[in-house]
DNA sequence: GTCTATAAGTCGATAGAC
DNA sequence: GTCTATCGACTTATAGAC
């Protein structure tokens, strides 16, 4: 089919698009990497490039959504909190990557009519959700304190790889998964509350 | 002097423009704010309010100086840890403060060459080291376990406020304050570590 | 020294031809 | 699906009035 041919040739180049994206924003950060520059990587016009995606957020939002999904990929079947580390890890080698990563979090989570705010949303409940569930089986099994607000703890997860990273683009040579690891330690052996009468 | 009059005028200027900039940031935040809206808004044309500031992000960095200011002289003299969760508290009654400061920090930290960025350098550093030293303090005292990082510790209580401040802005009934308050809370009841021989 | 007015350039976005 | 052409918003820079 004609129509089925022309489909396929626009997801290809689609995908041809967010890969090459992927390393030049790996490369430059989002910052400074206009959407003329992307375009001329594939060669296209920026109109022929926009016409894949609807605007240069919508672009980067989907070379999220791609980083996202290899991380899942790549880790199914691992300890969640191992994973979580893990990508943390794998950060620290994709500077472009956590720096697109945090000024879309920031324009986006501040700005309910951006285009990523949605997915951003649904991210954390998605992710927070997880940590939680995790976290409460192992209380269960004794292998975390009970009295830790597991719900809290989650959140905060989350809080510190985002935070760290700030830090760690202000200074490389800072251990974003160390710190995260500190939390989960400190969760992990902290003495159980006495009750107070 | 005419000329210490002229200046005096000035700075008189600079900090109205601080100051009204300051209120509509708070109520429309960085991102839809243009510097003629800002402008507007001091009665000044846009070249007019730029000629005091040389620029847009050298002009909301001025604004985040100025509130940090503000926040350590009213706090003057508490418990550094408690100012760290007062000013948390703080920040959850201006909206457009903390969207101010996540989208600057982003900017700021990921690009060398922001106007910014040497000023979020040293200011992380500063408090870092802040709290670190007050830690350790702790520590000697026996108020806090002695074998818990607090060079990393530090580090994570600041990452933890900057990183709870976008799950805030996704959903404003979140208790920022009590998610920092969570860290510390486990790090002061961590059970020394047992050494392994 | 401070401000007005304006010019030039960049960027993302869009309309319409092919 | 890709192009040309153009629009409007923003920023920087500067010439010159006051």
């Amino acid at each position: 089919m004609a129509r089925r041919g022309s489909y396929a040739k626009g997801v290809a180049k689609r995908e041809e698009i967010l890969r090459t994206a992927l390393e030049v924003v790996d490369r430059n950060g989002m910052r400074g990497t206009s959407v003329r520059e992307l375009a001329d990587a594939v060669d296209l016009t920026q109109a022929g490039l926009l016409h894949h995606f609807g605007s240069k957020e919508e672009l980067f939002l989907a070379i999220l959504t791609v980083r996202d999904d290899e991380d899942a990929q790549c880790m199914a079947g691992l300890d969640i909190i191992d994973q979580f580390l893990l990508v943390i890890e794998h950060n620290a080698k994709t500077p472009g990557m956590v720096q697109l990563f945090t000024s879309l979090s920031a324009a986006a989570t501040s700005d309910p009519s951006h285009p990523a705010h949605a997915w951003f949303a649904e991210r954390y409940v998605r992710f927070r959700t997880l940590l939680t569930e995790t976290m409460r089986e192992r209380q269960a099994s004794g292998e975390m304190p009970a009295d830790v607000d597991v719900e809290k703890l989650a959140a905060v997860m989350m809080a510190v790889s985002d935070g760290m990273q700030l830090q760690w683009m202000l200074d490389p040579s800072t251990d974003m998964a160390a710190h995260v690891r500190l939390v989960w330690d400190l969760a992990l052996r902290s003495a159980p509350r006495t009750v107070a009468s």
